[in-house]
RNA sequence: GUGGAUGUAGCUCAAUCGGCAGAGCACCGGACUGUGGCUCCGGUGGUUGUGGGUUCAAGUCCCAUCAUCCACCCCA
C-alpha cells in the first residue's frame, strides 16, 4: 500500500526549494528595507474569529474552510486567509502599545488553507506573502503596500505585472450602491442569465462582469462603485492614486475587482500577471478600515495585502522563460573527498569531519567506487574540490587537491588541507 | 460545487484493428586498472494511477474510483 499526498497539497522538492528560499529571502528584505516586521501566528485559530472577519456569506467561510473540533471540544480553522490571525493578534498581543496612532508594520509568510477544487495554481494549502499596516487612514500607506508587493516582482524578474485598482466604498456608500445596482436590475432579472440571479443575491457587484449580451445590456449604464462613493472615500480613492502616480506606479482602474472577503473597505486592488492561465491574480488587497473594530478593539484604519508564493513562482517562471533567460548553472561548492583503497579510507571521515566544521559542505562516496565514478559523481554534483587519498597520500599523510572546474592538482600535506581552503572560499 | 481532457520507466513520450510493453534522455558499468565533462559499447529500471468487468487474449473496450490539467466559479 503506497501513500500519496492528499488532493491539492504540494512538496516543495529539495530541487524547488532554493526557489522557495531566494523568494521568501527576497521578500522578507524588501520588508525589513519597508520597515515591516515579521510575526508569526499560529497555523489554526478558533473558528469564530474567521467567521467574524471574513463574513458568513463569504465563499471561504461558507464553503472553504478546513475547520475541525479539537478534543476539548473547541472548533477550530485552518488559516484560510492572513489578515484576520493578524488582526488577532494585533490586538492580543497590543502591539500598539500606549501610542494610539502609532503606525504598526506587520509582514508574514505562511501556508493558507482552502476547500477549493484544485487546478494550476489553486491548490488547497498555498503560501502567501502578507504585509499589513494597522493605524493609518493616510492613502499614501496603501500606496507603499503597492508598492512593497511591485518591487517584489520586480526583484523575481516578472515585470509584466498589471496593478487592478478600484474602490469598494464604506458601510456608507456601499449599501446605496448596491441598492441602486439591484434596483435597476430588478425589473428584468427573469431576462438574465442563471449565474446573474444567483448573483443578485449574493455578490450583485458581480453583476457587471457577466459576458452574456442580455445581461449586458441590462446591465449598461449602471453606476461603478466608484461613481457612487461618499464624500471621503471618493477624496481617499483620490489620494491613493495621486500617491501612486508620485510613485510612478501605472495603475488601471478595474471596476470589477471586489475582494471576496467582508472586511474591505475603500480601496481594492489585484495584481495579474501572464503565464498563469485563469489564475492569474498573483497578489490581492486592500484596506479594512472597520475590521480591528469589529474584532473588539478601537477603530483603526488598515490597510493589506496577500501575494501568493506558488502563483508568482509560476509567473516567475513564464518570465524567465518569454526572456530566454534559462537559470543560471549553480555554482560548484564544496569538497568531495575520494577515498581509494582500505588505507586510505582511515582518514576519511575526519578530514570530513574538519572540512564541515571549518564550513565546508563536505561529502564520502560511501560507494566505495572507482576514482573514475567518484570524479564523475562529483562533477555533476557540482562540487569545486576534489581530496584525493590513495595509497601513496594515505602513506606520506598528504592529499592531492583537484580542482574540478580548472583540472588543477597539489598535493599538500593533510594536516594543512583546511587552512589551505580557508583563502578559496570566494566563489568562482 | 459544474462541465471537459489526460494518467505507460526517474523525465519526455511511442505502442496499427484488442495480439511478445518500447525509444530518447537520465542512471550504472566498460572501452580508459589512480583522474570528471566528449565519443562509442553494454546494462539496470514497469502492478501501463487503482479496483472491478468483457474477452482465448486488455496499455488499448466497459464501469467505478483516485490524481493531475483546462474552462466555469472563486481567489492568492
Amino acid at each position: 500500500m503506497r501513500y500519496r499526498r492528499p488532493r491539492g497539497v504540494n512538496d516543495i522538492t529539495p530541487a524547488e526549494v532554493g526557489r522557495w528560499q531566494r523568494a521568501e529571502e527576497a521578500y522578507r528584505s524588501l520588508c525589513r528595507a519597508y520597515r515591516y516586521e515579521e510575526i508569526r501566528t499560529p497555523s489554526f485559530e478558533q473558528t469564530e474569529l474567521f467567521i467574524r472577519a471574513v463574513g458568513e456569506e463569504t465563499d471561504i467561510v461558507s464553503k472553504e474552510m478546513y475547520t475541525f473540533e479539537d478534543r476539548g471540544g473547541r472548533s477550530l480553522t485552518l488559516r484560510p486567509e492572513g489578515t484576520a490571525p493578524v488582526v488577532r493578534a494585533f490586538l492580543e498581543d497590543k502591539l500598539q502599545g500606549q501610542d494610539r496612532e502609532r503606525l504598526v508594520k506587520l509582514f508574514y509568510i505562511a501556508p493558507i488553507f482552502r476547500y477549493d477544487r484544485p487546478q494550476a495554481g489553486r491548490y488547497r494549502q498555498h503560501h502567501q506573502c502578507g504585509a499589513e499596516a494597522l493605524g493609518s487612514s493616510n492613502p499614501a500607506v496603501d500606496a507603499e503596500i503597492v508598492s512593497l508587493a511591485m518591487s517584489f516582482y520586480r526583484t523575481l524578474g516578472i515585470t509584466q505585472v498589471t496593478l487592478l485598482l478600484n474602490s469598494v466604498g464604506c458601510p456608507v456608500c456601499r449599501p446605496q450602491h448596491l441598492a441602486r445596482l439591484k434596483a435597476q436590475v430588478a425589473e428584468r432579472l427573469g431576462e438574465m442569465c442563471e449565474d446573474c440571479r444567483r448573483r443578485y443575491a449574493d455578490n450583485p457587484l458581480r453583476l457587471l462582469d457577466c459576458k452574456s449580451p442580455v445581461c449586458r445590456e441590462i446591465t449598461a449604464g449602471a453606476p461603478s462603485a466608484v461613481e457612487m462613493l461618499c464624500e471621503e472615500c471618493g477624496e481617499h480613492f483620490t489620494g491613493v492614486q495621486a500617491a501612486l502616480q508620485a510613485l510612478e506606479i501605472p495603475y488601471t482602474l478595474e471596476p470589477r475587482i471586489v475582494r471576496g472577503l467582508d472586511y474591505y473597505t475603500k480601496t481594492a486592488f489585484e495584481f495579474v500577471a501572464p503565464g498563469l492561465g485563469a489564475q492569474d491574480s498573483i497578489g490581492g488587497g486592500g484596506r479594512y478600515d472597520g475590521l480591528v473594530e469589529q474584532c473588539g478593539g478601537p477603530p483603526t484604519p488598515a490597510v493589506g495585502i496577500g501575494i501568493g508564493l506558488e502563483r508568482v513562482l509560476i509567473a516567475q517562471e513564464a518570465a524567465q522563460k518569454a526572456t530566454g533567460l534559462e537559470a543560471c548553472a549553480t555554482q560548484r561548492q564544496g569538497v568531495l573527498v575520494v577515498a581509494l583503497g582500505e588505507e586510505a579510507w582511515r582518514p576519511v571521515l575526519g578530514l570530513c569531519q574538519a572540512l564541515r566544521q571549518a564550513g565546508h559542505p563536505a561529502e564520502v562516496d560511501y560507494r566505495r567506487r572507482s576514482l573514475r565514478a567518484q570524479l564523475s559523481f562529483a562533477d555533476k554534483e557540482r562540487f569545486r574540490w576534489a581530496v584525493i587519498i590513495g595509497e601513496e597520500e594515505a602513506a606520506a599523510d598528504t592529499v592531492t587537491l583537484r580542482d574540478m572546474a580548472s583540472g588543477e592538482q597539489e598535493t599538500l600535506p593533510r594536516g594543512g588541507l583546511v587552512s589551505r581552503l580557508k583563502r578559496e572560499n570566494e566563489p568562482c
